[in-house]
DNA sequence: TTAATTCGTAACCAACTAGGTTGCGAGAAA
DNA sequence: TTTCTCGCAACCTAGTTGGTTACGAATTAA
């Protein structure tokens, strides 16, 4: 699927998790808002435990709660935490070293897509996820 | 393979093109510089020409050329032909309507992935066909 | 007309990613 | 001890991507 999934599927669980700062919320809590298996819930939290935005628990009563406030938490922070570690952008291609263009264009094109994902990166670091809760929730909007 | 591994074979083999104007490039020529398969070549190629950014010439002495000029086409153009239609941010995930976060955070990830991607391409977007070829074969760098 | 060249594309395979599912061990609370 | 919950391995399915072979269609040239 695309990788977009992923990302909206972390954030979702995030805002689900800052929604219910009174308990800990359980894989199969947001499994159940996401509407998928609570083993995919899990593998999602691990990435974000990861991260260090989330915390886990075991036993009865366990569950997930936010490590940082929603406020120290933006959406790039959680981007980084599912996308994990940037690759190297030419695998598997090496390109042919005796053509000109082989030869000089791997270092643009890496400079290039890096500041790209920066800029993405950038602008998802707008949102907190604080803003999201409080656009699920808005303050007495009826 | 990343993604990101499309996106920069296509910018090779269109400054690859690019530096040949006086002739059609056959996807062999391309091949060989990206190091990889005729075939995976034309595959690329295909969705250049989908989008407009190269013609085709079949036959004894056919090939590719660019379909604009070099100053004409962006990074940004590039991904986007080689990305195609921007699917649907949720698939194949329909959060819960029953949770208040299922029923309302779709609308506002939607928005804000468009955001970020429209973010990447602008970065992308600042550099030209013709800034690649200019730094790859800077006049009188010696 | 014939031959050679080149793209367009289908078919198949391998590798990787991702989600879905089952199962079970480890830790923690009542 | 029992129950709950995470952690994680194992397996399946599906989709994407790259690599390869093969062949038809278009084009050029002799």
């Amino acid at each position: 699927m695309a990788k977009n999934c992923r990302f909206t599927v972390a954030t979702h669980i995030c805002a689900v998790i800052a929604l219910a700062p009174e308990r800990a919320v359980t894989s199969d809590d947001a499994a159940g808002s996401v509407n998928t298996n609570p083993v995919v819930a899990r593998r999602i939290l691990a990435a974000l435990a990861r991260a260090g935005l989330v915390s886990s628990q075991r036993g009865p009563s366990g569950g997930y709660r936010l490590a940082l406030s929603p406020q120290e938490i933006d959406l790039a922070a959680i981007a980084r935490a599912i996308d994990g570690a940037e690759g190297p952008v030419f695998a598997p291609h090496a390109p042919n070293p005796v053509c000109p263009v082989g030869r000089g264009i791997q270092p643009l094109l890496t400079e290039i897509v890096r500041r790209a994902d920066g800029a993405r990166l950038a602008e998802l670091a707008k949102t907190r996820l604080s803003d999201i809760v409080a656009r699920l929730a808005p303050p007495s909007s009826g």
